[in-house]
RNA sequence: GGCGGCAUGGCCGAGUGGUUUAGGCACAGGUCUGCAAAACCUGUUACCCCGGUUCGACUCCGGGUGCCGCCUCCA
């Protein structure tokens, strides 16, 4: 069992997991805020990328870290006059909180900047050694581009050409290219004993430090966004490489697309177009924003409005209907053996092919409808579709959507239904078996009457065979 | 200015050198239904422009146009 991924260095594909695991490394946030849903993205993909491996049974180590030390931080600590642990502390928990929200899993390991300062210490020893870096004594030590040829092979950069941008340039530093791998820390700021004095680390090295440490013998995915490919991967990857460049320090490059807010383009902390994940949540659920983020491929930039999240949203409800008509199944019929090795062979090749979530999710719906299509042909088959119900669950559950169960109460005498998860208030349950009850009694003005009150109070009532079913309209 | 990516039907969005419908949403008509909803049936709209390669390109190559990302912190 492996799958390909797409890795941006090579351009080519890169077979993973052949040997049974998968070591996969993805860059998490900075905590100086709280995260939107654009940071939200990585997080939900690779924890479904996650679940997926680990169904086809392989060994996966996810790790994902957090940067706990940092500019932005720091400042944002100064603003409000508090710590910057306090800062870290209320933002990782926000982070962790919005994860939830989203129903995204942690990862196994969640290493941080500040518990990985004597391995980035030594790595940095290790390239100072091999000639690849310099303290030019003001405390800071800098990586120096020019010792490394491959630089710019990931981002497709040609370091001569990026001269033009003298932005970096310190007076300290041998090229403006350089960056810096320990900053010599002001009063005030975190700051750890370091063979170069007290400082703290620059933003790239952790990277390195932590993929080195968690994933011996190198990472089989790297992921992030693409807007992380350079300065931050490019660096990454010119530190381990010229450190260690005996070890394989990432097989294959994932980036994933940004999400963009329409007119205003990639949603981003610094142009103030974010939408937080807790508003898209309670704007739109759970299974909407899931939907949303894993109907479109990962390499590709995606767009966010509410239309579009309305219609996620309708697309989650189409399935979950088509679930529901097969969930009562209590054996399974050929055609739902057949069904149910179709689906699993095409959401397989799907996710083997790239990760490709959205062919995925198309394959469930082609032949969960197909199966619906026959119930509506001949309504005894729609107990005949266990196999394919358990396929259905597993591969949700893989994509982490909800299969919202049923949960019921019986009122004056009235089997009510609604879907679980939001339980109506008695006032509304009592409105419903007075409903049934008039139209028992053909009384369909007072059915009416009441359908429009409990409209009115945000439900709508689904009249079946057996029994009316409430949902959030 | 440099580098990279993308351009598919009303909208979202996969995919492929030709023989099959991606899938979803929306819309129109119908079946079912007291009504409504769901489901099912039928129908509608495709591959940015110009060249080239090819027996044949939406699918490969070149050019153009447009959009996006990166080149500075950024998921």
């Amino acid at each position: 069992m492996s799958v390909y991924v797409h890795d941006s260095l090579s351009g080519r594909m890169v077979e993973v997991g052949g040997e049974g695991k998968v070591g996969l490394y993805v860059c998490g946030p900075t905590v100086y805020g709280h995260v939107h849903i654009g940071n939200a993205r990585a997080p939900l993909f690779w924890d479904v990328v996650v679940r997926y491996l680990r169904s086809r049974g392989l060994e996966v180590t996810f790790v994902q870290n957090i940067t706990d030390v940092d500019d932005k931080i720091i400042a944002k600590a100064n603003e409000e006059g508090v710590s910057w642990q306090e800062i870290v502390r209320r933002y990782v928990d926000s982070f962790h909180e919005r994860l939830g929200l989203l129903g995204v899993d942690l990862p196994d390991i969640e290493p941080r900047a500040t518990e990985h300062i004597p391995e980035m210490i030594g790595l940095i020893g290790d390239l100072i050694d091999g000639g690849h870096a310099y303290a030019p004594g003001n405390g800071d030590v800098y990586y120096s581009v020019g010792s490394y040829p491959p630089y710019g092979a990931l981002s497709k950069q040609r370091p001569d050409e990026m001269r033009e941008t003298e932005k970096g340039q310190t007076g300290f530093k041998r090229s403006p290219l350089d960056f810096a791998l320990w900053k010599a820390s002001k009063p005030g700021e975190p700051s750890w004993e370091s063979p170069w004095g007290p400082g703290r680390p620059g933003w790239h090295i952790e990277c390195s430090a932590m993929v080195e440490k968690h994933l011996p013998g190198g990472a089989d995915i790297h992921g992030g966004g693409t807007d992380l490919r350079f300065p931050h991967h490019e660096n990454e990857l010119a530190q381990s490489a010229a450190a260690h460049p005996e070890q394989t320090f990432v097989r294959a490059w994932a980036h994933h697309g940004m999400v963009t807010l329409g007119a205003g383009g990639k949603m981003a902390k610094s142009l103030g177009n974010i939408l937080d994940v807790e508003r898209a949540v309670s704007l739109h659920g759970k299974n909407a924003v899931r939907m949303w983020l894993l109907q479109s491929h990962y390499s590709q930039p995606i767009d966010y409005s509410e239309e579009i999240l309305e219609e996620k949203r309708r697309a989650y409800e189409r399935l979950q209907n088509l679930y529901a008509q097969i969930s009562g199944s209590t054996h399974s019929s050929g055609l739902s053996d057949r069904l149910a090795a179709e689906l699993r062979e095409r959401f397989d090749a799907a996710m083997r092919d790239d990760l490709n979530t959205p062919e995925a999710i198309a394959a469930l719906f082609d032949v969960t409808g197909r199966a619906a299509k026959e119930v509506a042909v001949n309504p005894e088959a729609a107990r005949q579709f266990h196999s394919l119900a358990e396929a259905l669950q597993e591969m949700l559950a893989v994509l982490g959507l909800d299969l919202a169960g049923e949960d019921a109460m019986e009122v004056d005498g009235v089997h009510v239904r609604w879907r679980s998860g939001e339980e109506p208030g008695e006032g509304v349950l009592r409105k419903v078996a007075e409903r049934q009850e008039a139209r028992r009694e053909k009384d369909w003005a007072a059915a009416d009457r009441l359908r429009d009150e409990l409209h009115a109070q945000g439900w709508l009532v689904e009249d079946t065979s057996e029994g009316p079913v409430l949902g959030r309209r």
